[in-house]
DNA sequence: CGGTATCCATTGCGATACTG
DNA sequence: CAGTATCGCAATGGATACCG
């Protein structure tokens, strides 16, 4: 595994495509989704009751993305009036960890962040 | 102090600090700039140079929001006309690991990722 | 239910000009 | 050099209405 593990750095600077990647798939509401739908598969409206806070457009958009990246498959249950179920992919669920691994990253820094941004505000009020 | 890593969803819904704070640190000139600065230190515009597509106005405003959470120090040197040097911090050099694994994983699912947007893009079209 | 289409307010962001 | 201030456009994103 470590065959291409040289100087990250240059990944990002270099190669745009590893950047943009990123940059669609770690916005706020593509790290719920992903998160909630790794838990179980979930049908559009129970996606947004989960997260009260996405719009429906968003929502929307948040899943295409998640969708044509390999992310997360959409799949369409014969059912009436119509029932479309979203699931994580296997590929979703290796991002899901990294994604986990930020959480429990947030959760242990969390304090000492707080006191940085006491220190700032605090320093230039 | 509890250690408790229950379920890391819950951190998601539940606590919205967790999220805040990936919110402000994963943006697309965040993680570039963190990534500079954990080669080696930078000034104001050697940044700029260092990631062209960034405006100076965006640049500043990353700038301050990574020094407000504690990731980077903004050090003013003694110097004439003015200098100032940005630097990683400890807690951003651990954050930096994250984004880097996340590099690593871009670099080893894009071909997949790829793959998986043609589809979705053909199938479509 | 699971969307799409449309309108509209807000924001983001680049370009430009100016300052200590 | 290292910014701040201002302007104006373009893109987000919410609210609403409507469709299969």
């Amino acid at each position: 595994m470590d065959n291409t593990a040289p100087t990250i750095t240059k990944l990002l600077q270099v190669d745009a495509p590893h950047r943009g990647l990123l940059d669609e798939l770690l916005d706020k509401w593509s790290l719920q989704v992903l998160d909630q739908l790794c838990e179980r598969s979930l049908r559009f409206n129970e996606l947004r009751r989960a997260i009260p806070a996405v719009g429906q457009k968003s929502l929307t958009a948040t899943l295409r993305r998640l969708e044509r990246n390999g992310m997360i498959t959409r799949v369409v249950l014969e059912a009436r009036p119509v029932a479309v179920e979203y699931r994580i992919s296997p590929i979703g669920e290796t991002l899901n960890e990294l994604v986990d691994a930020l959480l429990r990253w947030t959760d242990q820094q969390l304090p000492a962040v707080q006191e940085a941004r006491a220190r700032y505000d605090g320093s230039g009020a």
